[in-house]
DNA sequence: AAATGCACTTTGGTCATACCATTCGAAATT
DNA sequence: AATTTCGAATGGTATGACCAAAGTGCATTT
């Protein structure tokens, strides 16, 4: 590393850039508030002294961060966003991907993250979250007719991620809905089978039944087991 | 969720989105390789039939996402990036910190994630791996000085993230890193005591030793206490 | 011959203007 | 009062122009 550098190359700043870095830390510090809408393109421009393409440039990297969406028409306008957890899984992956992702890694990580977090489940889950995961699985069962496969996909991911909900830990559940978000992608258009459809959904109660009876061990082994296992099957255990 | 929804709402899309995807596509496929140049927007546009505008913003969000790095001047252009992890993690704590995380939150997943990434470690951790480390603890006493306090912070970090490095798994790397982005930014400007600086040393020195030696155990119990104390120490320890 | 300096070309960065499409709300109509 | 219509606000796109930086090569100087 090089930070005893005694000349740092000059930072050529780009107007947009600066205008995006003012607006992203007025919202960072709360400043402006989820919700709040801010000028049009035009006053922005006015008020920053530049072109409105390069406040369009600006609100452009904004928005596809998630710290803004634009809305058109009348009343339309640039409104400061609360997050969106979806958009930054999908970009975890991709740029997992890029560096070189492998799917023994998702794998690896999954049973590493998901086995560690029924500790935070099952010391933080309230009442509520583990209703929420017991109807999930319930739903589940409803789909597991041959009609209704290619529901089925979603309804996995979704156990668990509610269970990782039920740390109340908002980094962990970030970073296990961009692990299931590589098995979405891996997968798509993947029908499971008769049996692999009755395997997720026993072992999905399985281990909701430890979680909801404090039983860490039991859940823990049960996650690896299952995770090891979804992960030999469908176009996942091709790796990439 | 919605799912099952029969008609679901026209997209309307973007014309620089669907361009912003169609190179995005062509990246993750590898159909455009690290270190490919696209062509010069003025071609893009051609070839695309739209305005130069429309290649800009489309541009603008492949590069505010890493897909893309764009160079101004003769020969330059933009050209096919290889994935940027800080860009990643940053954007991870805005987004969190957007969706109200807790330093309490930040504490307990770094207890949880790095602890089960220490069996990572011993598991798939080379010789060179362990060097780096032990390297770079050996550099950080030579920092260990009034005059040098200013560069403590970044090589407590390194440490960290260095011993997430010895598990190679990339996403589990990643969300290291970005647990540790956020001890940076609560810490800027923060200067550790002596005692700090010394406990700091001491205690990554212990656990690279547990590591080394393959205690699993001691290494995770003294890897849970050091972030518990260090979690406690200096700003961050104002909740925000 | 090597180093320097200068002009030229390519390419992104910014601005200004114009026009279209959408959206919302107010006015007009029934 | 409900519905329809229309207009203003606002983002989306296109054109054209010019600036600034960065590389290239040639000419000049040493």
């Amino acid at each position: 590393m090089n930070e005893n550098q005694l000349f740092k190359p000059v930072e050529q700043k780009r107007v947009f850039e600066d205008i995006a870095n003012q607006i992203r830390e007025a919202i960072l510090s709360k400043k402006l508030k989820a919700q709040d809408r801010l000028p049009s393109e035009r006053e922005l421009a006015e008020q920053f002294k530049v072109g409105r393409l390069t406040i369009r440039e600006a609100l452009r990297t904004l928005e596809s961060k998630g710290f803004v969406k634009v809305k058109k028409g009348s009343g339309g306008g640039a409104f400061v966003g609360e997050g969106d957890p979806g958009m930054v899984a999908s970009l975890i992956i991709d740029n997992l991907q890029l560096e070189g992702l492998t799917g023994d890694q998702i794998t690896e990580s999954r049973i590493t993250l998901e086995c560690a977090g029924i500790r935070m489940a099952i010391k933080n889950a309230g009442m509520d979250d583990l209703d929420r995961v017991a109807e999930s699985i319930e739903a589940t069962r409803e789909i597991l007719k041959p009609e209704r496969a290619g529901e089925i996909l979603a309804k996995m991911v979704e156990f668990h991620i509610l269970v990782a909900k039920a740390s109340h830990n908002l980094p962990y559940v970030l970073f296990v809905r961009s692990l299931m978000e590589w098995g979405l992608r891996m997968r798509k258009n993947w029908i499971p089978t008769a049996e692999e459809q009755a395997y997720s959904y026993q072992s999905h109660l399985d281990i909701f039944r430890s979680i909801s009876s404090k039983d860490e061990k039991k859940a823990m082994a049960l996650m690896e087991e299952h995770i090891i296992c979804m992960g030999s099957l469908g176009p996942n255990s091709i790796k990439m």
